[in-house]
DNA sequence: CCGTGGTGTGTTAGCGGTAACGGTGGCCCG
DNA sequence: CGGGCCACCGTTACCGCTAACACACCACGG
């Protein structure tokens, strides 16, 4: 009992004999067996995780996250595929949830925001977290960057190299991380003393396909854009594939970022510059917030902690530089700045 | 026990009071718990994943196949991720499994051929699964697809097109699949009567930027190949960002195949024909491969199952076509035959 | 008629932890 | 100086399941 204590950070237990129970643990080479604890604590041990086809990458550093919180609590991760779209796709993929008992669910995007299952889980009674909404609503569980800032810095990025044309495609519209980083698009074109209107706008769906029609749209304006922001990765790598498709050299006549820093931002080339969101430590996240209020739930109480915003990152890499005809040598030298892998 | 028996499947259960049991659990919308049922049975509860930077879609396919025969195992995943090439940091990453205890470990490519890692876990006595190595040793605990006779296949759907000068993008050296899917190449040209001499090949790695440089070479050649047959998915995107760059259209000018069918074989543009291997079956076959090892460790006895072929797939999407000039409208409309996605 | 050997089912004793409660001492207070 | 309170640690009784065994029952052979 008083190793359990110990090990479980419990009060109550002298400073000395606690670490000579710690001693005694590594000498034993000691682990506790969770399979026991989460038995003797009746704690949850069934966590679902519903997941649409987001990019891949992002799925394996979302699913290493949530494997390694999963397996600090001792409970199970139950992963259920919803590609549908449809509202009632949508919600029978949820039902399987209810059905097989989990305690939990979390929603990593885009079904973070879809109405349906959330309606599902509201009747069920199950708590979920949603992972990276752009404004999420009050009281709701929930792990996210700040959206507005970090596409912000970018615009900023590309505003300091010099570019006063930015084409700009946005994400997914049901997404409201969408709306979010377009706001914070703007907000930096304005803060820069530019107005929104002499910029390029086009719609985009976060897919590769989409990325590609709205680069096209951009490249064909009679006053075409020298840098292109594109709100995830994989429309930056579309645009990148038009430019080259129309003899464009990025980033000397086009510079081109993304958001997200998936894998793919590295596959291609040239790199990406784009901003990375620590996705395996959101996972993470989303689970202990998760866990703490089925905890707080079975009467334990505890802290209220409902939402979690976890800091994003600039990451340069080759794809943005300066606009052509600029200042110094026109190619590769500036911009250098910050951190580049 | 005796639903404990209905529900395990053991013998010795009258047929009247086994449907009985079932239609019991039914009504009550019982499921066993997991926790209590592995702390029972001391099962094993720690299977260790190492992994090392495969393509994000490989593990998350990978993932998701092994953690579903997991919590059907009620057994939990320990990921560890190894980067590094040098053998001393396998090594390391490696007793880092050893020291926390996992009691048999799964191991995806390039690993599944990483010498240090499984000198370490011979060492240390701990079972461990290879998965898809090309020509795993014998008496060795493996599951893979037949590379030699998917990558035949493969040449075989060029060499029907029409081709009669391909180029092959061999895999890295040190993974056993890379020679094996040179290997069933090789075998399909002779298969046809054409002399492996004719054909054109450039050493690849597995990785774009690989892929890059051996596209510039099979190219650059004064009779370059009407297709090429990159030894994996990562190269054959960057064979068709060459491809684009220089003008070529795919796959009227070129035809551009793939192998393993990941997530990059559809974003890009146009989409990869390619190989599929069944990437989640086979995590859940390498998982429960290794509990049935460790069942019969334990004493149980049991099948001696070692060695796992699961089936691959041909899958005929639109990068690739009848070489230029060829027969009937030189483009789009020749060999929809199969499975197109 | 009684062993003997199945076949089906119930009993017992854990698996390795933790909640809840029961003891100890020591300290302070009245 | 006795009682109350607290800090500290041990006991007990489970958590839900399964291995191992005990038991009833039947068929069969000698």
């Amino acid at each position: 009992m008083t190793v359990s204590r110990v090990v479980n950070g419990g009060a109550n237990v002298r400073e000395t004999t606690r670490v000579a129970v710690l001693a005694a643990i590594e000498k034993l080479n000691y682990s506790p067996n969770s399979a026991a604890r989460s038995l003797a604590a009746g704690e949850a041990t069934q966590i679902g995780l519903l997941y649409s086809n987001p990019s891949a990458a992002y799925l394996s550093q979302f699913l290493i996250g949530a494997l390694a919180a999963a397996r600090k609590a001792g409970c199970h991760l139950v992963l259920e595929s919803c590609e549908g779209e449809r509202a009632d796709e949508q919600a029978e993929a949820t039902r399987q949830f209810v059905s097989t008992s989990v305690e939990g669910v979390i929603l990593p995007p885009p079904l973070s925001e879809a109405a349906p299952v959330r309606a599902e889980l509201e009747a069920a009674g199950i708590p979920w977290v949603s992972v990276a909404m752009g404004l999420p609503p009050a009281r709701s569980l929930n792990v996210r960057i700040d959206d507005f800032a970090a596409a912000s810095a970018m615009t900023q990025h590309l505003l300091d190299l010099g570019h006063r044309k930015i084409g700009f495609i946005r994400g997914n519209p049901n997404q409201t991380s969408s709306a979010e980083r377009y706001r914070g698009f703007v907000a930096a074109c304005e803060n820069a003393g530019l107005d929104i209107k002499s910029m390029a706008v086009e719609q985009g769906y976060f897919t590769f396909r989409s990325g590609i029609v709205a680069t096209e749209r951009l490249l064909d304006r009679d006053d075409p854009p020298t840098a292109i922001f594109a709100s995830n990765d994989d429309m930056a790598a579309a645009a990148v594939g038009v430019a080259h498709r129309r003899g464009l050299h990025v980033p000397q006549d086009l510079s081109i970022v993304g958001f997200d820093d998936t894998s793919l931002a590295t596959t291609i080339w040239p790199e990406l510059t784009t901003v990375r969101q620590p996705i395996a430590a959101m996972a993470e996240s989303a689970l202990n917030l998760l866990l703490a209020r089925l905890r707080e739930r079975r009467g334990a109480g505890g802290g209220k902690l409902e939402e979690q915003v976890l800091d994003h990152e600039m990451i340069l890499r080759e794809s943005s530089g300066p606009p052509p005809g600029a200042a110094p040598a026109p190619g590769k030298t500036a911009a250098k700045a910050a951190k580049r892998r």
